[in-house]
Order: structure tokens, then sequence, then C-alpha cells
RNA sequence: GGAGAGUUGGCAGAGUGGUAAUGCAGCGGAUUGCUAAUCCGUCAUGUCUUAACAGGCAUGCAUGAGUUCAAAUCUCAUACUCUCCGCCA
């Protein structure tokens, strides 16, 4: 969210970005709904002054036990006037923030320009293709021969698109969690957090998913509750309406949480195997900084991303946004994708991004400046580091033999006590 | 689920119908030959004037309604926190 203030003297660079990521939106008409505000403001507010004189008269003659009769039937008619267009200006303010909420977040200059995901740019490639002397299996078969996923039997429970790990698979799954889990708490420093799946809406709001993308989250109605599509939710919202100390800054947290994802609107997509699902799991990174530092700290963060699948010894790429591939909330965005050798195409297992202030406004979370000794916004940043799915499919995939089986890399043999699925 | 107590600024904490005390921390300044002490100012949000510095006004006492000339204060509803009881992995 921005501050209208900012709208309005922004009011060339706010279009931009707006028409950049392909919004509707009518800023015209939000800076007329701002100007007739303004002009109530100051209607009302010298009422209201007058209001504050008449009451000391008032409380003065009370105390001089003099006769105010007059006085207060004057006051009737201001508070009569206060109180009709105090009504006026609240609809005014909350048909303004209604429409400040549906704003997405400001473009990063550094950001390459374009519509859509073709203009996206490809800034890194780690490692190489790994090359097979004989024909690889896809992820779906290896997990039905060595009985790791049980897709059947997970429709038969709750429907399609959730996965139900079985066996070593089950292993496996919680093997990678672990190992990701202590790599960033242990290598990269970071706080751990094991957070609630359930959530009330103040917390999607600040992040971002409320409340344009109400349709994404599953909502129970029950209880006014929503389930977290990422870990994301519940961390950024850690520090809502608190305000931090400069010298804490930059904090970081590490979650793993289960994520929720209702996919509405994306039927028939990736319908196959681990690729898309309503619940998966994820290690969440976020982070709370000083403005200045937001950028390097974006920066440490995609690293810390990616030495996961370094030392895994999985290719991948870096994809730097484009401005109209952007989402909602983020001003720059990084996506780690890893290499599918079934599939011959990249995979999307983490999305890196700097949200600037757009959802410490949205929270509430500020610190204090030393420098100007003001009350500032922190920036927000998060990725994932990473999601289990995609993972899965290119560490099963990648790591096959001839005979079908699965060698466990080094770093998560430890975990799962073997390094063989056979 | 039941009963009770509570929610005031960055923090602590007074205020029970008539301008939101005070303390701590932070920041700025004054002063005493230096790290301390003392004193003064400042320290939330909006809006207006101003190029800016700054100043004026209004709002802000969990949230939302209501009573009243006037609400932190009275009434009602809701949320959250704490204590006790009940139920429960």
């Amino acid at each position: 969210m921005h501050s209208i203030k900012f709208i309005r003297e922004n009011e060339q660079i706010v279009k931009q970005c707006l028409d950049l990521k392909g919004s509707d939106i009518d800023l015209t008409e939000i800076l007329d709904i701002d100007f007739k505000r303004r002009t109530l403001i100051q209607e009302v507010e010298s009422l209201k002054a007058d209001r504050n004189k008449v009451n000391n008269d008032i409380s003065q003659n009370k105390k001089e036990k003099k006769d105010c009769h007059n006085l207060i039937n004057d006051m009737k008619n201001i508070s009569v006037k206060i109180k009709a267009l105090d009504n006026d200006l609240n609809q005014f303010n909350n048909d303004l923030n209604n429409k400040l909420l549906y704003i997405p977040n400001i473009i990063h200059q550094s950001v390459p320009v374009g519509s859509s995901a073709k203009d996206n740019k490809v800034i890194k490639i780690w490692g190489e293709k790994p090359k097979f002397e004989f024909n690889p299996s896809s992820h779906l078969e290896l997990c039905e021969s060595l009985n790791i996923v049980d897709f059947k039997r997970a429709a038969k429970i709750s429907g399609s698109a959730f996965p139900l790990y079985i066996n070593r698979g089950a292993k496996l799954e919680r093997s990678l969690i672990n190992y990701m889990l202590d790599a960033h708490i242990e290598n990269h420093n970071y706080t751990e957090i094991f957070p609630p799946f359930l959530v009330t809406s103040n917390s999607p709001l600040t992040t971002g998913n409320l409340p344009k993308f109400k349709d994404d989250m599953y909502y129970i109605e029950n209880d006014d509750l929503y389930l977290i599509p990422t870990a994301e939710v519940p961390i950024t919202n850690f520090y809502a309406n608190e305000v931090l100390d400069e010298n804490a800054l930059p904090t970081k947290f590490v979650a793993y949480s289960a994520c929720f994802r209702r996919e509405a609107g994306s039927y028939g997509k990736d319908t196959k195997g681990l690729h898309r699902l309503h619940q998966f799991n994820k290690v969440e990174l976020v982070k709370f900084c000083k403005p200045k530092d937001s950028y390097s700290e974006l920066d440490k963060l995609l690293n810390d991303a990616e030495k996961i699948l370094q030392e895994l010894n999985l290719h991948y790429r870096v994809i730097e946004l484009c401005g109209g591939d952007l989402s909602f909330s983020a001003a720059k965005c990084y996506d780690i994708e890893v290499w599918s050798p079934f599939e011959q195409k990249y995979l999307e297992v983490s999305s890196c991004s700097n949200f600037e202030s757009f959802q410490a406004r949205r929270g509430n979370i500020k610190y204090r400046d030393k420098s100007s000794n003001k009350l500032e916004f922190v920036h927000t940043l998060n990725g994932s580091g990473l999601a289990t799915p995609r993972l899965m499919i290119a560490l099963l995939e990648t790591n096959q033999n001839s005979k079908g089986e699965v060698i466990i890399p080094k770093p998560i043999s430890s975990y799962f006590g073997k390094d063989i699925i056979d």
C-alpha cells in the first residue's frame, strides 16, 4: 500500500506502474476522492475548532456559575453539522482506503522493462544439464515404481492435487525440510519460527494476499480464518503494529510450513504429479531491514536460497522478472528454476522478492530512525528456500540410475539414513 | 463452553463527564574544564500555510455504534490479553 500523499505527489510514476502491470485502476478517480476528502477535512476541522472554543467558554461559565444556555444552543447546531460532515468524511475515507488496497507496488528502477514472462531475463545459469546413457524416467514413473508417492489414494482421500508421500518418500520429504531448515539456521543465521497455519484476515491483508486474491486462499467461514498460502503470511505479521529497534535490524526468520492454495483459475495446468498442488511443503525466508539495506539484503537472500541447490548439485537458473510479470506486492523479484531432465525444462522452486515498505505500511511495521529520530516503515523481503515438490521432481529425475534407483545426495543422506532408494 | 479482571504514546503508568498527568528510554539544546549530574525543548496521525526551515488547527485513550452542548471517562456490541473452572491431543 502507498500513502495517498505519495500517490498525489507521484501520479506519473504510479500510473506507469499500473499500466505496466496491466491494471485498470482509475487514478484520477482516486485523486478526485482525495481532493473532496481534503476539502471536507478543512470544513469539519474548522467547525471542530469552533466547538472547542465554545466548549471552553461553557466550561469557564459553569465554574463561575454563569448562565450558558445560549452557548449550549450554539453548540447543538455546530454538533449536528459536525456529525453530518464526519459521516460524509468517513465514507470518503473508507472508499479511498478500499481503493488504495488494490493498488500494486511501485516497480523498482532496476527491474527489466517488459509486459510478460517472455521479457524476463536469465541472469545466471549454474551447473550443467545432466546427461544420461539411458532414457531417464519421469518423476511420476519413479514415484510409482519406488512406491514413494501415492497419487491415487491421495485423490481418494482429498481429491485432485494433494500429495501423499509414503515409505521412503515420506522420509525423503521430511529429510529435505530438515536439511533446508538446518542449513539456513546454522549456515545463514536465520532464526527459526514454527508458525500457525491458520490466520485472521488482517495477516494476509498485510502481505497483499487480501483483498485482491481472496479466491486463491482456503477460507474457514465458521471461524473467519484463512489457511496460509505460504509461511510469509504469519512471519511477516510477526512484527505487525510494532516499532522495532534500529539496532536489531536486519532480522531474519526461517520457517517450515505447509502451504495451501486453491489454484483457482489454473485448472487443467500442470495437473500431473507434483507440479501444482493444493497443499505442499516449503521452507520460507523472511527479512525485516532498513530501507537503505533492502537491495543488498535481497541479493543475500537469493544467495541463501541458491546455496541449497548448489549443495544438492542440481542444475538451475536465476530469472530476473520484468515489470509486467511482478506480483502485486513486489518491487523486484528473482525466480530460481531447477532443471527437470525428463521434461527438459526449468521449474520454479523459489521467488525472492523485495517488497520495500509496501507490506510494512499495510501491517504497520516501523522502526525509529536514529539519524532523523522519526518513525519509519521497515522494508520486508522474502523468498522460498525452497519449496519441496518441484525440488523433489528435480532430485528424483537428476539422481536416477539405469536400474531405476535414486541416489540420495550427500547433504540429505545423513537425514535420510541411507544414500539410495532402491 | 462458563465466571471474573483488563486493553491509555517506543515502554511504564495516573486520570471515573469540561484542554491526556507523571516517569523511563531516545533525539536536540543549555550549563558545569572531559564518560556523569542538572535544566529546557522534542518525541503519534491527518490537514492547512510555506520553496524550505517552521508554525497553525484538528484527531488520537483496543475496534465499532450510542447517550450528551461536551466522552479516555457513561451505555451497548465486537476483538484481543490475563486469572480461575469445565472439556480436550
